[in-house]
DNA sequence: TAAACGTGGAA
DNA sequence: TTTCCAAGTTT
């Protein structure tokens, strides 16, 4: 995927000098840029946006700023520091990425296109940013930013299909300058972030409004079939004693798989543990998905001390005051600080 | 290859 | 309120 045309386009220039004056160069992971900063936050950016993702960001470094202090964390800790943050397979491909980097590349973060793209969870469009963000070796991405800046700017559909994908990934490379690689990429990113939104661009200001062949008419993106999601009914049996409250990892689920959550159980079917009930609390919450709606139910039982499981499944006792040690998805933990 | 995969911001 | 969709990858 190398450019082969002899000058860098005019486009590419445009934004370089964009960036320059304009750029958000005070996001977290533009400072102190390492491969591993970088890879870490293209991972969390992942169909995620800045705002979102800059507090998960810190939290994250600060805890391993490093390779080498990464190195030792174990999957549960990564998926703790996850927490909140969604598309959890992401956690567990950092988790299995440090491994292999440790094992084949000496715990050093790989230098080539070929042997990043082939670790977990990073793809073409994440390999090509670290390539250029932190080895400035020119790569094209293609990410949201991207499709929505290039397919304006050369008016060609963007729509998720498997040609128009083909034909923006030649274009995000023809575009792609060998000098300034690194404010290029970011500056493109910025760019449709800041100023080419998906819904009214601000084309008044924006740099490339002279050559811009969609300026001041937005294409818009043709998804006929807008089928709605699923909606899943899911009943939890929660037991608590005092402040501990006993939880199960999720195995081999089509959501939340890793994460820990009470018990999935039939609202008929009688509780696996003693039922003599102290107390009890009925909440309903429904929770989208990106795939699923769930209606979810949760029967709390309150216990005067915490007991064993006769089961297979893998269970623990919580305290509410270790809660972040564990990962969970984002409204069983809020349930649980609340209670 | 289309569907799966979380959450929250924005209109 | 609902709907869209965001620094995509995996199977």
């Amino acid at each position: 995927m190398k450019k082969n045309c002899d000058q860098d386009s005019q486009l590419s220039k445009q934004i370089v000098k964009w960036y320059l004056k304009n750029g958000r160069s005070n996001l977290p992971w533009r400072k102190n840029v390492t491969a591993y900063r970088v890879w870490i936050s293209e991972i969390m950016l992942q169909q995620t946006q800045v705002k979102t993702v800059i507090p998960f960001y810190k939290k994250f470094i600060s805890r391993y700023p490093n390779l080498k202090a990464l190195s030792s964390a174990n999957e549960e800790e990564i998926l703790a520091l996850w927490t909140g943050l969604g598309f959890y397979r992401r956690a567990i491909n950092i988790y299995k990425a440090k491994e292999i980097i440790l094992s084949d590349f000496k715990n050093r973060f790989p230098k080539s296109f070929d042997d990043i793209v082939r670790l977990p969870g990073i793809g073409e469009s994440t390999a090509g940013a670290i390539m250029s963000i932190a080895y400035q070796i020119p790569y094209p991405i293609l990410d949201a930013n991207v499709k929505r800046v290039i397919s304006r700017y050369e008016s060609v559909d963007n729509d998720s299909t498997h040609k128009s994908n083909k034909k923006l990934w030649g274009l995000s490379n023809k575009h792609t300058p060998r000098k300034n690689i690194f404010s290029y990429t970011q500056g493109i990113m910025d760019l449709g972030a800041t100023i080419c939104h998906n819904s009214k661009p601000n084309c008044g200001v924006c740099p490339l409004q002279d050559d811009c062949k969609s300026a001041f008419k937005v294409i818009k993106s043709k998804k006929e079939t807008k089928k709605q999601n699923p909606t899943k009914k899911i009943n939890f049996v929660l037991a608590r004693s005092n402040c501990s409250f006993l939880l199960f990892k999720k195995l081999e689920e089509s959501f939340w798989e890793g994460l820990w959550t009470p018990l999935e159980l039939d609202p008929n079917h009688p509780l696996p543990w003693k039922d003599d009930i102290e107390t009890i609390e009925e909440i309903n919450i429904k929770h989208k998905l990106s795939h699923l709606n769930l209606d979810i139910k949760i029967n709390i039982y309150e216990y005067e001390k915490v007991f064993k499981l006769k089961t297979n499944e893998k269970y623990k006792w919580v305290n509410k005051s270790n809660i972040d040690k564990f990962g969970m998805p984002k409204p069983i933990k809020s349930i649980i600080e609340k209670l």
